[in-house]
Parts: C-alpha cells; structure tokens; sequence
DNA sequence: AATGAATGAGCGTTCATTCAT
DNA sequence: TATGAATGAACGCTCATTCAT
C-alpha cells in the first residue's frame, strides 16, 4: 500500500473558496439591508457582519455599487425561482393554480425578508438605474406566471387585457406588503384578505370588458 | 376725519421670517427627498439646496430627526387635506363617489411627487419608529374616507368586513406607484387600471361573502 | 396743586434687574464649571443652565472669555471672603488660632465646590494668563493669614522662612484636595489627616532651621 | 550541525508601521494635552501635530476617549517607572532613601510635562471614570513604594497610620505641583521647600500617635 | 435689557476608495 | 486571496459671535 502524493489543491480550490467568500458576504449583505435599510448600507457594516475585513470584502466587491448589484441579483434570483416553483407545483385546474399562486405570493409578504427588501428596492429603483432594470425584468417574469395562468382561465382575453390583469394583480398584491407584512398591524389579517383578493381577481379576470 | 388706529406693528416680523426661513428648507428638504432619496437626504445637502447655511438650517430644525419629521409632517398633512378634500368633494350617489375617489388617488400616483415619496416613506416606516406611526396614521385616515363609501355602497357589510375591504382597496391602489407612477413603464395605462380596478374593488364591496 | 410727574423708574431700578440677570448667569456658569468640568463650560450650556437666552448672556458678558474671568473672580471672591472670616472667628492663643485654620480649610476641601472648581482652576491657570493672575492673587491673600498666626507662634523666623513655610502649609493642604474631597476615597479619613498635618505643620514652624 | 530555524520573517513589518504611527500620534497628543490643555484636546488638533491625517489617527484610535485613555496609559506608566526605579536605586539607610525619594518626586514637579499634565489629569478624574481609575491607581502605586520606606523607617506603626501617613506625604507633594512647577513663582524655593517637606514628614513618621 | 436669526468654524465620526504587502 | 495603512470627503452637530429688532 502507498500513500497517495497529497493532491495539489485542485484549482477550482481556490475559486470555491473565493465563492464561499463572496457568498458569506452576500448573505451579510442582505441582513445588513434588512435590518438596517439601504440608507445605512455601508460597505464596512457588511464586512463586519461578514466577519471579513474592508480589504478583503473591495477584492471580491470592488466598488459598493458592485457590491449593490450583486446583493440585487441574488435577493431577486431568490424570488424568480420561487415563482418558477410555484408555477411547477401547481396542478391542472387552472383556477386552482391562480388560487396557490396569490396565496403563495402574499403569504411570502409576510416573512420578514421579503417585507423589509421589497421597500428598499422600490426606493431604489427610483434613483438607481441598474435597480430599476433589475426590478422590471423580475416582474416582467413574476407577471408571466401569471399571464400564462390568467390567459388558461379566460382564453378569450385579448393579449393586452392579460398584461393589464397581470399587472393590476401583481401591483395589488405588492401594495399589501406595507400594511401586512412582517410585524405589521395587518398582518393576522392575511388569510381573509387572501380571500377577497382572490376573489376580486378572479371576477376580473373573467370579465369580458377589461 | 380721523386718526387710523395705530398699525399694530408687525409684531411677528421675526417670526414672519422665522417662517419664511422654514419654509424655505421644508420646501427644498422635500425636493431632496423626492431627487436624491432618503440614503442621500443629509442636512447639508438641504441646506444646500434651500440657500441656507447649515448653522441656520439647525437653528431652525436642531437634529435631522427634526428635520425629517417635519418634513414627513409637511408632505402627509397634504396628502391629508388631499383625502379630505375628495371626500367633500363627492356627490350624492356613494357608487359614483368610490368611483372618482378611486380614479382621484389613482391619478395621484402619476405625480412625481407621490411616485418618488411613498416608497421612501416605506422604507423608512421599516426603520424608524416615527415615520411608521406617521405613516399608520395617514393610512388610517385614508381609510376611514374609503369606509365611509363602502358603508353606503353596501350597509349590510359588518364593521371588520368594511375594514377589510378598506384596506384591500388602498393597498391594491398603493401597490400600483411601482408600476404606474411618474415615469413608470405603465402610467399610460393608468385609465384602463382604474377602470380594472374600480370594477374589481365594487365587486368586492357588493359581494356579502367577505 | 399739580400732579407729580410719574416718578421715572429709579435709574437703579434697570441696574438691578441687570445685576439680578448677571447674579443669575454667574451662579449657573459655576454650576456648569463643577458639574461639567471646564472642557464643556460653554455659554450655551451656562445660558441655559440659567434661563437665560445665549443673546442676552451676551449682553451681560459680551464674550466667553469676559464671562469666565467673572466667574473665577466671583468664586475666587468667596474664597477671600472665607480667609477673612477665619481669621476674624480666631481667639487669642496663636497655637489655636493655627489649629482653627488648618482644621477650617482642610474641612472646606469636602465640599463638592472646591472638590470641582479647583482642579479646573489650576487647569486654567496653566493656560490662561489672567486666570493665573487671579490664582495668584488669591493664594497671596491666603497665606497672608497664615503668614500673621505662624509668626505670632513663632516670632524669632525670618520673614523669608514665614513665606516659605506658609507655602509649604497651604500647598500641603491643596494637595489633599484630590485625594479626601467630595467623593474621593479618602474623604473619611479626613480628620485623623487634620491631626497628622496640623502636628507636623506645627513641628516645622516651631524649628528655627527653615 | 543543526539547520537554523527559519528566520522569522519580518512578519511585523507592518505591525512596526502601525506602532511607529501611534508611538507619533501619542506623543503629539501627549504635547497638545501639556501645551493647549484638556479643553482644547482636539483629534483635529492632535493629527495636525502629528502631521498625520485625521482619517488615518481614527484608524489608530477609532474614538476620542480611545486616544484619551491611551495617552493617560503612556502618560502615567511613565510615572509608574519612575517610581519604581527611584524605589530600586535608593542605598540601605532607610531614612537616606525616604529623602531621595522626596527629594526625587519634588524634583519631577519643576519639569514641564509634570507640572502641565498632572493638573489636566485632575480635572480629568472629577469628570471622566477611566481618567480616575487610571489616577487613583497610579497613586496606589506611588504610595505603595512610600509605604515600604514609612514602615522600615518606624517599625512600630499600625497599617493604617502607614497609610494614612504616605497619604498625607504624598498629598502634601503633588499640592506644590501649582506653586513650584515649571514656570510658577516658588520653582526657586523647590530645594529649601525640600528641605522643610522632608523634616516635617519624617517627625511624622517617627511620632507614635498618629 | 432681551430676543431671535444667522454665520462660519470646528468638532468627533463614518465612509468609499486606494494601495503596498 | 487577504490584510492593514492611509486618504480625503462628507456627515450631524455644537459652538462663539454678530446683528437687527
């Protein structure tokens, strides 16, 4: 028997280990963003959250912006692929899938990530350009879920009396995450305001007029 | 003939231009706000803006927490008089009433102003105690403009289903400053949701199930 | 018979009111002095310490330097005014005139007064030319008593010796200010302290060498 | 034979950086503190002195009270030094060493940096916690070595009246530092004022009742 | 005798960024 | 990859002082 020559790192090594930096730091991010809101975001907070150094947090990240950017991408990647999945698990009748579809979303309002990011990135997407394009293309593809959906419940539906749908419906949702969201007065009152929504939607949708 | 009574002078002269002075700064604070967002609002950016020393801004608001609190004052005060001002407004029939006081809040999110303050008030309502009870007043009085119709529109509904339905509706309005507010891809649909919107919101308001 | 002319207000009348207004502004910087120390002695704080508006402190001590040279010199004042009282309370018997003294500045070090006002005073005095000359002045005026009871004890010392003694006992007696005033650790041991000083102070006014 | 050990690499080079700064930073703070006082102790002031930027002092010392407390550190252990080596240097006769002792210490008050700093560290104790830590204990350290000599001079003294007595010797020093420190008046009289502090404090020593 | 408005400098502190190692 | 030293600007705030009333 014979030892094996210690394997020389394999190089991939170090770009895990730079990954596993950054995605320590990303995750520092978003608390930081969370629970501090972006007007307190600052590069050194996030390093020190991360228990990485200022130095070492510029390497990955070079400029706040990037760092900004970054943070973006991954807290909306999170969310595209929830809606992926609520798309995929939902069943055949179509009107059952809008009914998981509006619970899902507004029960996410809840949790305390969602409420607290979302605002943020409104606030953002009106003074930062690079967020508004990220903001957009997100619900552009939240709102194709729903158009797929919307359009299998009323196939008559010109196609932009979809969009239209489409948007009321994910606009009036969003509007619910200031008044039911985490810690919010609302908040005990979701599941009945999931029902009225549903509802309302639901009429709308199958409207001729819209 | 006779002497005129003695001018009262005037007396307020220095609180006349206290005044003006704060006035000037509310004024310049709120369009900081709206331009550069409240991770940029600093006091010296407003006095900046206003032509105003900082030394003589903080002579007349002494800590920013002031100065944003008055400023948060200042700008829900108008969306205050705003409600009010619908309401009284509004004819006879409540139908037609919901209807133009819905497209009247609706139009409102066109504004720059509305589109670039809310999400900021959002945000901050997550991070500071202050704006949050300012901004739960607002809404609730708000609401209680939008009960009121509900009441008359449909008088068999229970207290908390008029609750409900008034927090349904305004956050399904609210909702919509992302997507059709000054600026936005959708304000030219604007109309078209309204009208979404209103038929959807009656719907509501007339079915007892809620 | 004629009526008189309304009497005009005594012209002491405004005085008084100004000389109550400095009363009041002066008692306070003393407060702010012991309380805050000299690195926040500040007409602001003194102002409003006193009621008072920064203008019209102002008026009455036109700059901070004015004000702080009032203040030494009023509080310096009580201290002369103390030296003087001691040695008229004194009896006949010069030993125990000594013993009355010692006993009657050792005991004032106790006080929060001069446990606060003195270090900021030898502070000052090492920064601020007239704040050494009132220090100065006022030491003078202290060992002038002592320098009168420690020749009545001793009469056969030089005059040069009586100078340098009474320096040695007032500043010995100073000394102690940091350790047994207001507040310090050793304050209870005060009086045992008394005994050990007054003893030795004695021993050495009594030998012929110094 | 045997292979060196590696030469450690000059692994602190940096860390040598760092020391070299804050060795310049203290000693400017430490001639800012003697030269302008306390009240104008500023970290604007102290960098500029030191020729260093202020962004880079706060890297060395993130906060005023760290510089303040750190000066206090480098400012007493100095003192503490040479206590320790006056106690060390003194022959056998103890009686000869207590006068070196006196002799020493009365000595250090004619120096500037002692006259300048003691009376700022003073004011420093009656208002900032650490400052009287700091002051209290370095005393302790001061009379500790006073004690030994007391004791060996005049056996038959209770602890406490040791005590009390290096209180008392020690207390009557630091008094003279206002009246024969550097540039004060008395600075002459220092070796005849000697001369009557240590006589009067050794016929305390050797007198059983206190 | 008193008030209130305004100025401009300085304060302690945080920050994004650069760079040498 | 990572650290630590340094810069320079901006921040919120306090201050002494001036001046018109």
């Amino acid at each position: 028997m014979f030892k094996l020559a210690p394997m020389k790192p394999a190089l991939k090594t170090q770009t895990d280990k730079a990954r596993m930096t950054s995605e320590t730091i990303l995750h520092a991010a978003e608390s930081v963003m969370i629970e501090a809101g972006y007007h307190n975001f600052s590069i050194r907070r996030v390093a020190s959250a991360a228990g990485v150094t200022v130095g070492n947090l510029q390497y990955h990240f070079p400029t706040k912006d990037v760092l900004l950017k970054s943070l973006l991408d991954h807290c909306i990647g999170r969310y595209l692929k929830m809606f992926a999945s609520i798309r995929n698990s939902a069943g055949n009748d179509p009107r059952r899938q809008f009914e998981a579809l509006v619970k899902g979303i507004f029960e996410d309002l809840n949790s305390k990530n969602t409420t607290m990011f979302f605002p943020e990135l409104w606030s953002l997407a009106n003074h930062e350009a690079s967020a508004t394009q990220l903001m957009d293309d997100m619900y552009a593809q939240y709102r194709a879920v729903l158009k797929e959906v919307i359009k299998e419940i009323n196939p008559k539906l010109k196609p932009s009396s979809v969009d239209r749908l489409a948007l009321f419906i994910s606009a009036s949702i969003e509007g619910h995450t200031v008044f039911i969201g985490h810690g919010k007065p609302w908040q005990k009152q979701t599941k009945k305001l999931i029902k009225i929504a549903t509802q309302s939607f639901l009429f709308a949708i199958e409207s001729e007029e819209f």
